[in-house]
DNA sequence: CCACTTCAAAGGTGTGAGA
DNA sequence: TCTCACACCTTTGAAGTGG
């Protein structure tokens, strides 16, 4: 029992007005420069590799649905 | 503001990307449940907007009307007209597109989906879900609006009526061939089609 | 940085019972 | 007519891995 302890990933997500102000600032601009990114870290209470895996993430959600898109129509 | 010359030759147009499937479920007369909670739509809003200025802000806006005076009964294999309607409805809620405000190249380079609006028959929902009567038919408009110079004010610039999206609001399915319907075309449904292992189906 | 994957949680289906 | 708990699915999305 004790020794079956497998790592489980405890999924984490972040908080509805955390994604809000993501979204508002990725809307504006796609990347964020280092000073912006200990900005938002502080504001928003995420480290800042979870900001920078974020837009990272967020970057080929949305290159991804543009070329679904263009697959399309 | 003042309009140039240039724009008043410029029509928006409005089209309904998925109008076949909307076809084939409006062959069938289109339900659409309703839940306290709220319930996405299916299908699915796809529209596609052509003749915006593709420097300048807006935002895309839905709602659902009624589409007559009366309310329905489903009679076992038809959908005939119960009567007239008894009070007056509320209007409809205004659903904004999650994307406004955006520029119109942003709305216009694809397309705009409502996948995400719901419906519900809770009047008292403080969400933003648009509430219905049940038993009572619906048709879907668009209306786009375009925002004023540096002002949170937006004027609607168009308006379209979807009438492919008339459907009637049920609280749990009348006819059997529309659940099939949804059942085949909704991906979420799946666990129900034929071969499934949730479905009892006919065994040999 | 990008490309893709991983893999549970979140959450949307119709069902069928019981009002 | 309407509501609710299921079982059974999908989608989501932060984190993982390699380039």
């Amino acid at each position: 029992d004790a020794g079956n302890m497998k790592k489980r990933k405890p999924r984490a997500l972040f908080t509805r007005q955390q994604v809000i102000e993501l979204e508002r600032r990725f809307k504006a601009q796609r990347y964020v420069s280092a000073p912006e990114r200990q900005e938002l870290s502080a504001r928003l209470k995420l480290t800042e590799t979870q900001i920078k895996i974020w837009f990272q993430n967020r970057r080929y959600k949305w290159k991804r649905s543009s070329m679904e898109a263009a697959a399309n129509g | 503001y003042r309009p140039q010359i240039s724009e008043t030759h410029r029509p928006v147009t409005c089209k309904l990307q998925n109008a076949d499937l909307w076809q084939v479920f409006n062959r069938h007369t289109t339900e659409m449940v309703i839940t306290k909670a709220g319930r996405r739509m299916f299908p699915i809003i796809e529209a596609k907007l052509e003749g915006l200025y593709p420097e300048r802000s807006y935002a895309v806006v839905v709602d659902i009307v009624p589409a007559d005076q009366y309310h329905w009964k489903f009679t076992g294999t038809e959908w005939r007209i119960g009567g007239p309607r008894c009070e007056p409805p509320m209007p409809s809620r205004l659903y904004v597109h999650q994307e406004s405000p955006s520029s119109g190249l942003h709305w216009m380079q694809d397309v705009i989906s409502f996948g995400k609006l719901k419906i519900t028959n809770d009047k008292a929902t403080a969400g933003h879900e648009i509430v219905l009567d049940s038993l009572h038919k619906y048709v879907v408009r668009l209306h786009v609006a375009c925002f004023h110079h540096a002002s949170d004010y937006a004027e609607v610039v168009h308006t379209c009526v979807f009438n492919e999206t008339s459907f009637i609001a049920v609280t749990a399915y009348q006819n059997n061939q529309m659940t099939q319907l949804k059942i085949e075309h909704n991906p979420f449904a799946k666990g129900f089609r034929e071969g499934s292992a949730g479905r009892p189906s006919s065994r040999r």
